[in-house]
DNA sequence: AACTATTTATAAGA
DNA sequence: TTCTTATAAATAGTT
C-alpha cells in the first residue's frame, strides 16, 4: 500500500520504522473499530511501541471485560507451561536435536508460527538453497495435513455429541 | 475498500455482516502481525464474533505477557477513559521492553518442524479447541504458500542464470 | 505534516 | 461458499 512492496521483516531504518509505526498504528486502531461496529464483534487491541508507549482500542464492552472473557475462553489451553521462553532459547549453530527437546515449548501456535515466519524471513537473507526449501515445503505440507486431519476428527466428535444430545 | 463506500454502522444484512466479519477479521489479524514485525511493536488483538468465537493474535511475547503489561498500565491510570481511538498513555520509564532479538532462531527447518511436531502432539493432549486448530491450519497454509512461492522464485533465478550461461 | 503513486483490502458480483 | 473484479482505503517513499 505504498510506493514499494514491503518485506515482512523489521524495518531497519529507525526513522522509517517510527513513521510506519505511527501510520500503521492508527490504521490498525481504525480498522479494529470498524470491525467491532460494522460486524457487531467484541474487539480488544493493545499496542506497545518499541519505546513502551501504550495505545489501545476496545469495543464498548471495555478492555477489562474482553480480557476477562479471553481468559475464560483459553482456560482449556492454559495448562501448557508458561515461563520465560525467550531467554531459554539460547541457540548454538550445531545444537543437536536431543538438546533442543529440553527447552521450553511454544505455548501457542501463534508463537510457533512466529518462529516459522522468522525462519522464512531468514531464508531470504541467507540464500537458502533449493533442496532446503523443498524440505521445508514437505514438512509444512505434512504438518498441514496432520492439522487438517485432527480438525476433521474433532469436528466429527462434536457432531457425534450434538447428535446424541438431540436424540436423548 | 470495495465497490461502495461504507457507513460506520452495524451492517444490517446478516449474510453481508458475516462475510464482512470474515474478511475484515483476517485483514485485521494480518495487519496486527505486520505492525508487530515491521515496527518492532508488541501487539495483542482479541476478537470475539457475535456468535462468541474467539480469534486472536499476539506478537511473540505472548498474549499473557501483553495483558499483564497492559494491566500494569491500567492500574496506574485507572480513571482514564477507555475505548477511544488513539488514546495513549506514557510508559513507566523503568519497565523493560522485551526485544524480539532475545528470542533465538531455530537453525534449520528440521528443528523448526520438530517444534511444530511437538505442538501438534500437545494439541492432542490438551484438547485444543476447533478455532485453535483452524488458526494453526491457516498459519501453516500461509507458511506453505510462502515457501512454495520462494521456491518458484529461486528456480526462476536459476533458470535465468543457466540461460545466460548458455548464451554467453 | 502533506502529497501521491502504488499496493492492499474488501464490497459486490458471479 | 469460493473466486473474481471494481473500487475504496491504506500507506511507502517523497517533498
Amino acid at each position: 500500500m505504498g510506493r514499494g512492496r514491503v518485506q515482512l521483516k523489521r524495518i531497519e531504518d529507525k526513522t522509517s520504522r517510527q513513521v510506519s509505526f505511527s501510520k500503521r498504528r492508527s490504521g490498525l486502531l481504525k480498522k479494529a473499530n470498524e470491525l467491532a461496529v460494522l460486524c457487531d464483534a467484541e474487539v480488544g487491541l493493545i499496542i506497545f511501541s518499541a519505546k513502551g508507549k501504550l495505545y489501545e482500542y476496545s469495543s464498548p464492552s471495555s478492555m477489562e471485560k474482553i480480557i476477562q472473557r479471553h481468559r475464560e475462553f483459553s482456560d482449556a489451553e492454559r495448562d501448557v507451561k508458561k515461563g520465560d521462553l525467550g531467554s531459554q532459547y539460547q541457540h548454538h549453530p550445531n545444537m543437536p536435536h536431543r538438546q533442543l527437546e529440553e527447552f521450553a515449548r511454544p505455548e501457542s501456535n501463534a508463537e510457533l508460527m512466529e518462529i516459522a515466519q522468522r525462519y522464512l524471513n531468514e531464508a531470504n537473507v541467507n540464500q537458502l538453497n533449493l533442496s532446503g526449501l523443498e524440505q521445508l515445503e514437505k514438512n509444512l505440507d505434512e504438518a498441514l495435513r496432520q492439522t487438517m486431519s485432527k480438525k476433521a476428527n474433532l469436528m466429527m466428535d462434536m457432531l457425534t455429541k450434538l447428535h446424541e444430545k438431540v436424540h436423548l
